[in-house]
DNA sequence: CTGTTAGCGCTTTCAA
DNA sequence: TTGAAAGCGCTAACAG
């Protein structure tokens, strides 16, 4: 192979001591002399030692590599954790290795088998897929897995808690005092989605509850779905939508909310609320999870970010 | 090691040949007889072998991984290309390692270093840092390496022609009427922001050629430059600033037109003029260079997207 | 055409 | 506390 650097045998010779207790030196084992301790360290800082993760990784030891499989960068919400995760894993010395799905469970399978056999030491999904098998498919493989975005039922999700957050959404929205709440549905299709199903049911459980007026919609006819007489209020569960209508909402003096605050808001000073997520807790528990199986499950704050459009 | 399928060790052993043999087989080497490269290929595809990376680069052979070096993903460029040259490599079997400098060039090194000492089999970098150094450094580690947004001097560069596109901006928006053309120029600091700074030379020469009335400002002050009494063209060498503009457009009737053509344009229906750039070519190419040594450093074409906002 | 052998850099056991 | 040796899965060189 290409030679990178210095390697333990190399510095082995140069001190004098066996490759094993090279070994020891540098990953502090036990069973070592402080004082070869500290030669060893010195040579290998002096040489710019790396340790090589290819050869470490086929020897038994860790691959220092974590695969990220998201739908795409299209929604920059992916974008925005790929993002955090990768920086929070540059941290602990690991490498983020990234793969799309664009939401279709056959390349789902085929990222995460490619990624298995790279030996990624773990895999932050945001799964398409769902079910019994493939979540059976995912355990068995037997290494950390996370997911964000859509939750699946026996791994561990890291993520916001989409009832809670719609329905405090949802009272918001009445509190200022609008009478009829329009909600622009994506396409659910028979994919994973399980954010958006949480989202619109607690949407659903908020509304009957404060006995509001309501219409569910998708995108296209969200227009069709304002009552000029009233005071509307479009509930956008995702800020893309929430983008795309700015313009219904400013043309009929409706209200506009979108999820998850994406830092395009701020950069083109869009007067849009939204309910932002606190990306970078999220992302460092990702990373310590599957790094250092640290595991904190609650859900990740959230919190509405006002910008004057409700 | 995690035992990630069979090896070709395993393989030797089950059709009774040695481990030699099973590797001109698999790699397709000569030297080796139809009827057992037959048979061998069949176990291997029943038992569904991949090569494990981490050994085959060990012992000299390619690592299967390309090193992608950017900013960071907020310009959605950057996401666009990142997709893009995921994608190629994905059907190439290479994977992707992303890493972001935060245009620091310190953090820049970096990146690069630790993707060198991953064994990466070429890496794409958008230079933040740039000198005769800086290249040497890069000419050193002896593997391919594009560059993309901005330039260096002795390393191949695939995009489109920063002053080909500009001039012919500048020279259709004169065209449609526009008395005078304020441009609307980044910070360009001490980092190698060349891309940028050809958009302006060019822009300063196709309007001195054209004998023009211009300004050139940053996005503070781009509303002070117009002139409500001309017919006013914002010229933004970048989609974000144009999308963060367009309201002055409006407000002043004045043209508008970006750089990039970031999907997001599309996304959000917004009617914005944009000079667009075959992000797949340029990510074909990229790849094509670093896995297969194919050299096209032509510029990728680029084309106006007209929206009606000049 | 095929087998044998050595070696890549590291971890891990077993002896000393 | 240290050394020696084996082995991970693969490639490459040489011999038959």
């Amino acid at each position: 192979m290409r030679r990178n650097g210095i390697s333990t045998t190399r510095i082995a010779e140069i001190c004098g001591v066996s490759q094993g207790t090279v070994d020891r030196a540098l990953n502090n084992r036990k069973g070592i002399s402080s004082k070869t301790k500290e030669k060893i360290l010195a040579v290998a800082k002096e040489y710019g030692y790396r340790p090589n993760i290819h050869a470490r990784c086929i020897a038994g030891g860790k691959s220092m590599l974590i695969g990220v499989v998201v739908f795409d960068l299209n929604n920059q919400y992916f974008s925005d954790i790929v993002t955090s995760i990768q920086r929070h894993s540059s941290l602990k010395n690991y490498a983020t290795v990234i793969m799309f799905t664009d939401k279709e469970r056959r390349k789902e399978i085929e990222c995460i088998n490619r990624l298995y056999h790279m030996s990624v030491d773990g895999m932050v999904i945001c799964p398409c897929g769902q079910g019994e098998e493939y979540e059976n498919y995912l355990l068995s493989l037997g290494i950390p897995i996370v997911t964000i975005g859509n939750r699946l039922n026996r791994i561990p999700y890291i993520g916001i808690d989409n009832t809670l957050s719609m329905q405090e959404t949802v009272e918001y929205v009445l509190d200022r005092g609008y009478q009829r709440l329009i909600y622009v549905k994506p396409d659910l299709q028979e994919k994973n989605a399980s954010a958006q199903i949480e989202r619109l049911d607690s949407f659903y459980q908020t509304c009957k509850k404060r006995n509001t007026e309501y219409a569910v919609t998708d995108i296209l006819h969200a227009e069709d779905n304002i009552r000029p007489q009233k005071r509307n209020a479009l509930i956008c569960p995702t800020d893309l939508y929430a983008m795309r209508l700015m313009h219904l909402a400013k043309k009929y003096h409706a209200g506009i909310i979108g999820f998850d605050n994406v830092r395009l808001i701020e950069e083109l000073s869009l007067p849009l609320d939204s309910v932002a997520y606190d990306i970078d807790t999220a992302a460092k528990r990702i990373v310590g999870y599957i790094v250092e199986g640290i595991s904190v499950f609650t859900p990740v704050r959230h919190q509405l970010v006002k910008r004057g459009s409700v």
